[in-house]
DNA sequence: CTCCTTGTTCCGAATATCGGAATGATAATT
DNA sequence: AATTATCATTCCGATATTCGGAACAAGGAG
């Protein structure tokens, strides 16, 4: 493996929470010379990774083109779309499409309500997978032995009021969501915000990503829920539909 | 500079036009030992800017995610977003903001009418500065010595049936555009698609950002330009003032 | 004026990269 | 079944590259 390419990324992951760092802030979080950080910086900038204003770094437009490109060949948005923005009308909540992408959730599309409801979510946004509904439903349709590995090795960080953080609680969870075939969660990755979710199955019929509708946590009363599944268990079904999937679910 | 993070660049700039690509193929277009290519795929996709299907090689998720939280942090899109929609009311044609990136043009935002016309633009998406309407007011409006040392050096090449090939053409064009406060382009781009655009102004008054409207060629007719161009003035200097811009335009 | 802090350059030492060649694995062909 | 071909992966020694301490330059603050 490339221990150049290695330190870059560590480099570039700093700005995963900083909009802007100078030399020196890079050079104390990374613990590395002065000199090397330096170097790493020039070079990031010369590929349009990194951008410098006045004597402060920030990330290169570059990203957003490669960005723009993944997000253009991630097929399963293109069929999820139109479906999302059915299931936006039918529910009036926020609807998003999550995948997993190694032992994270990641946030591929979304479809707002015109209410400008104050949403944890964003494209390209990244989230723990025992947190929310549409995390937790990808993990609990994961192979057994990933899951297994992973419920082993979790660390429970709590990230907002009502964040998961008792191992044998997630497990239940995960146990009932696979049972159930839906997921539920309130003030998990965000205070206030609830969410419903659902997997979707690809022609192998492995679940390949989760769907959630999600709001305010006053409009998701167990009433509200029974209310969303069917909604959403169909619009799921279709989009795996779409992708081949056979199963009945 | 660092030769090792240039290379692998180098390699990552082949899925710019490629989706998918073989060990093979990108050794075969980089010219490059396969043992060194081997490996820096490898850490590519340590890194999770690649990632494997099979045998093939594809853009890795990491790279939605630094895209999108560039996107985020370009504040010109929170300003001109509201001002973007309300354009594409009053014009019933779609709306795109391109910001300058080195000698490139870069679409980073737009608002679509309803009617799915197709249309060059994506997120993301990079033009050359001399061909289309929007790159073109960024082109007219860069500053002397920039735009001198641009069209020196520029080799204009054919995109669509009517990109300017022609720098006497070009330079015309541009001046055209300085003093007119616009630019307008008829299948320079993509064929069958007009745009007309304006520039947008920071508070030091430079030329940061170009605005535009467009559609398909049939209706953006002479008339078309004399109705549109008002409205988008007005628009262009809605989001100038919001920057602070305090000229007249 | 002096003392910090920060950005940048230098250069010799050391080490991480390089790439040819070998190996393993798999599929296609005779 | 044996053979050939293609591709992924590993090995290893030579060497080109990176590394990082130190020095230098340029402000800014006290």
């Amino acid at each position: 493996m490339n221990k150049t390419v290695l330190k870059t990324k560590e480099l570039l992951d700093l700005f995963l929470d900083c909009e802007r760092l100078t030399l020196p802030e890079m050079v104390a979080r990374l613990r590395m010379p002065k000199t090397s950080v330096y170097r790493m910086a020039q070079s990031l900038v010369a590929l349009g990774f990194l951008q410098k204003q006045g004597d402060q770094y920030e990330l290169g437009l570059s990203l957003l083109t490669f960005g723009a490109l993944v997000a253009e060949r991630l097929d399963i948005r293109r069929v999820a779309l139109p479906v999302m923005e059915r299931l936006k009308e039918e529910t009036k909540e926020a609807v998003n499409l999550v995948i997993r992408d190694g032992d994270e959730a990641l946030y591929i599309e979304k479809v707002e309500t015109s209410e400008p409801v104050r949403v944890y979510t964003k494209v390209g946004r990244r989230a723990p997978l025992y947190a929310g509904a549409c995390p937790r439903v990808l993990l609990a349709f994961m192979d057994e032995v990933d899951r297994e590995r992973y419920l082993e090795q979790v660390e429970l960080v709590k990230i907002a009021k009502c964040t998961v953080t008792d191992k044998q609680v997630l497990r239940r969870l995960v146990e009932e969501g696979r049972n159930q075939g839906y997921t539920v969660s309130c003030s998990e990755l965000e205070n206030y915000s609830a969410a419903v979710a659902v997997p979707i199955f690809n022609h192998e019929g492995a679940a390949v990503a989760g769907l959630s509708v999600a709001g305010p946590e006053p409009r998701f009363s167990p009433d509200d829920v029974v209310r969303i599944v069917p909604l959403l268990k169909q619009a799921a079904m279709d989009i795996s539909r779409e992708l081949g999937f056979q199963g009945k679910g």
